[in-house]
DNA sequence: TTGTAGGCGTTATCAC
DNA sequence: GTGATAACGCCTACAA
């Protein structure tokens, strides 16, 4: 068995509960008995049994993440900053992938519960609903990391995504592009995808461009769903002189399709995605979108988390991660030369 | 406070063991009983404490994984895998990043032994040695899921890193190339990219090329220090004709570089990469590589892991993944045009 | 300032 | 088949 407070108790020759106290940093603890008790402590090479501490405190610093996706560069980044943020504080991490699934999403959730976390962070963004009438039942404090969510109960920390795709289309506008096709997330996504699209439909609508769903056609968000979705585009809108897709790893897969057809970017079509991941200035051509930072939703999502479970003080439970229009070398001004300068517009905060 | 087993046995009209044994399908119990219990925990939506069981049982369902620079496609698939094969198993998750330093993973490890994990993996590459001695004082069953340990006690799961390393410059040699030039991992990587760097000698003195360790550059897996490591390179050695970069991040580094001052890739510098990730496909040219699966890694370590935890036998403590060198468009033989073809070479495994 | 004792929610060992 | 009861290792009144 392993060494237990009883161990280092008898070991520095003082009682349970003095141990617990140095343990925990009671002040009402003679200087000399700490000392005392901190060796033994490392003489033993004592660890404190978690499950019994969690059994009798109910609180575990055990922070549950759910997930879908997470290999895609953007989330991979979200995942880095949940975890620095939460170590930095104090936190574990239990994590879980539901496979965009809400069986899997309601399993982990069980479990987790089963396990007293402190708190979680939810970062899938189909059966969000489902899964927020759970949480509330469970009383666990939550905070969203994948998009707006409206009820005024549930913290969410985001993009602001409306204001990304606005932005970003606004400028495909002003460059004089009137022929623009899109390449959405799964229609399943009822958040950042959904939210991206409202986005476009308001520039559309202030550049008097008329709303034409067929020429948005549906992704999954990888490479290949881009490629694809190219395909389609080049064939029944022959005459697009841009692309949007809404993340960037599909725009880097309509580019590679593009060359492969010998259509130039950005000289016939332009191409533009979302998220700014870092592959984005290595291909050829750099491509133009929306640079938000993961890392820092993370470190953002785990702070109001924090505060949650401490119960302090929140002013606004809805905070949008700040995001700019990074423009490279995917795009052009109808009729002009590429320039390929990176140029930083519009950041907003 | 929550539902406990208590309410439960209460509202069954049974006792507590009862209760126990219906939940752990405890066959010596009568159907009607279990039902009556089944229906009580259904009706309270009991959720057991999963501390209480820990504390009892010292046996924790929960699998450790400590890695660095996850995020990174290769590794964010092979988190993929341990997680879905873990699911699978029943395990849970608990994560944590290292950033590389030895002294987080002591700590994360100690936090870990601290939440009586059934197991561990460890995916990092600097101070490895150091962590084992740890791990065995610990006796916590343990898989290395990034390199080779020679340990005969210790068990891991890799890529066959010295062949596959073997595979790609032997492939470089046949096509006529002998003015190579490498971008390494970080030297503080005492796996994977000590493992790739003993392939290439070896196929080197095979091919009978001298071995130049001005050569190889020290990269760090990003894009960018493929970028820089190919400035280096072209500066010190204007006339190699392919270069080898450590994984294929870097690879695209050099490829963004190589574009940049109008070298053609393949026609005037062929570039090969290591790993396979998705990207490599759609990048222009095509990335020739060495294809490994991070998932199927990220799988196998669990499922070795799982054996050692319930104490199955297992004939070979030491795992290759299979591997293979895929040839794309970044490649060509020396003096020849290029061929676009994607060939499948060499499938070991 | 330190020690004693009870209990957190399970499981396991006894009896019945 | 089922039911008491004693641990598991820790924290925390309360007592000293």
């Amino acid at each position: 068995m392993d060494v237990t407070m009883k161990d280092v108790a008898k070991l520095a020759g003082v009682s349970l509960s003095t141990v617990s106290r140095v343990l925990n940093d009671s002040s009402l603890v003679r200087e000399e008995t700490a000392i005392k008790v901190q060796k033994a402590v490392e003489k033993l090479d004592y660890q404190i049994n978690d499950s019994a501490r969690i059994l009798r405190t109910n609180t575990s610093n055990l922070i549950g993440v759910i997930g879908a996706g997470m290999e895609r560069p953007f989330l991979a980044n979200l995942l880095k900053g949940i975890e620095a943020e939460a170590r930095e504080r104090g936190y574990a991490l239990i994590y879980g992938d539901s496979d965009g699934e809400f069986e899997k999403e309601q399993n982990y959730l069980n479990i987790m519960k089963q396990k007293k976390i402190d708190g979680i962070i939810l970062i899938t963004t189909n059966y969000y609903n489902d899964l927020l009438s759970i949480v509330k039942n469970y009383q666990i404090p939550v905070v969203f990391a994948s998009g707006y969510i409206s009820d005024p109960e549930i913290s969410c920390v985001t993009a602001d995504n409306v204001a990304g795709a606005y932005d970003i289309v606004e400028y495909l506008c002003q460059a004089g592009h009137r022929d623009i096709a899109f390449i959405k997330g799964p229609d399943l996504d009822l958040l950042a995808s959904q939210e991206r699209l409202r986005g476009v439909k308001l520039a559309l609508r202030l550049s008097d461009i008329e709303y034409d769903p067929s020429r948005f056609i549906e992704g999954d968000f990888t490479f290949e769903s881009g490629y694809s979705a190219a395909k389609k585009i080049i064939n029944k809108f022959p005459d697009v002189t841009a692309i949007f897709a809404f993340n960037d790893e599909m725009a880097v897969g309509v580019i590679r399709y593009l060359k492969e057809q010998n259509i130039k970017v950005p000289e016939d079509i332009s191409v533009v995605g979302f998220d700014g991941i870092e592959l984005g200035k290595y291909i050829d051509p750099a491509l133009t979108t929306i640079k938000q930072s993961g890392y820092q939703l993370g470190l953002k999502s785990i702070e109001m988390l924090n505060k949650i479970i401490n119960q302090e003080k929140i002013e606004d439970n809805k905070v949008f991660i700040p995001h700019e229009l990074v423009v490279r070398e995917s795009t052009n001004k109808l009729n002009e030369l590429t320039t390929n300068k990176e140029v930083v517009k519009n950041n907003r905060g």
